[in-house]
DNA sequence: CCACGATCCTGCTAGC
DNA sequence: TGCTAGCAGGATCGTG
């Protein structure tokens, strides 16, 4: 559920207050996979007296660098959230790791459904997940070219599947796939190879476009599993959804009724009309 | 080469 | 009213 664009938002929330802060304690760590390979003893030892040189964001993970090279990584999944609190807040039961600051706040990792992973690499395993994630699509380099060049690894599969693709494009989930594809006024399960040069310059630039609206709106919360983040507010991008979770209401561009489909596995949402599918494409 | 299903997990909801 | 079955979803992995 976090995309990017709520990772973003956390990571600028967060980011002033953690940078120069030294992690003086870990705790609450009662569930092992969190950490995992790590033991909690030896997760403690290794990062207790760390200091926080930059926070930064790769796709989906939020990333701690610290001062001696290594980098904490923490990835919120469906349902993780990051919050600063004071010292004395007790976790609650949903918070797996507690990192105690040296201002004396402390930086709670709450995940109900306990998909989050938290991952202490080294600066080498940090280059290789780096290498591994696919580019940022809002960096001035991600370009119509490698866009395409992208697309041609994966000529025969569906649009959707490759968008949501972290080693292709790094940072897109369900919920802006859809909404990038509506606003392309591309089908999802439009095959790779089929796009003109001119759809996907359209792609490229609801690429941008969405996820620069959703920043700007700090991130989609949904009704039934709130993404909040620092203060406890909510993203204000849900009620400019165009198609997603919107199936059989009115198309915001023509009228059409949302039809719903699945690709990966996952809720597809789009317009028949506006998103059509060539003949020679059906499924 | 690409699709699909299972896996992990729990809050919420639809339905009885 | 209260219970339960089913759904949701990011990433990974094994199978077809």
């Amino acid at each position: 559920m976090p995309e990017l664009p709520e990772v973003e938002t956390t990571l600028q929330t967060l980011r002033p207050h953690l940078v120069g802060r030294t992690i003086v304690g870990v705790r609450a760590l009662d569930y092992p996979p969190l950490i995992a390979p790590y033991r909690k003893e030896e997760f403690v030892a290794a990062i207790v007296g760390c200091r926080v040189r930059e926070v930064d964001r790769r796709g989906k993970h939020l990333l701690l660098f610290l001062e001696d090279g290594r980098v904490l990584s923490f990835h919120l999944a469906m349902s993780g959230r990051l919050f600063l609190y004071p010292g004395e807040t007790p976790p609650d039961r949903h918070t797996h790791a507690v990192l105690d600051l040296d201002d004396g706040r402390a930086l709670h990792f709450c995940d109900p459904r306990k998909y989050g992973r938290m991952r202490l690499l080294s600066p080498e395993a940090y280059v290789i997940l780096d290498r591994r994630l696919g580019p940022e699509p809002l960096s001035p380099t991600f370009t119509t070219k490698v866009l395409a060049e992208q697309l041609k690894k994966y000529p025969r599969a569906r649009l959707k599947a490759l968008l949501q693709e972290q080693h292709l494009l790094a940072g897109l989930g369900n919920i802006y796939a859809n909404e990038v594809l509506f606003r392309a006024r591309l089908h999802p399960c439009r095959l790779a190879e089929s796009l003109s040069s001119g759809e996907i310059g359209r792609l490229l630039r609801a690429i941008r476009k969405i996820l620069r609206e959703a920043i700007a709106a700090q991130g989609t919360t949904l009704s039934d599993r709130g993404f909040l983040f620092g203060t406890g507010e909510e993203g204000r991008f849900a009620e400019r959804l165009q198609v997603y979770g919107r199936a059989g209401q009115p198309c915001p561009r023509c009228g059409t009724t949302i039809q719903r489909g699945y690709v990966l596995g996952r809720s597809s949402y789009f317009c028949p009309r506006c998103q059509s599918l060539p003949n020679t494409e059906r499924y």
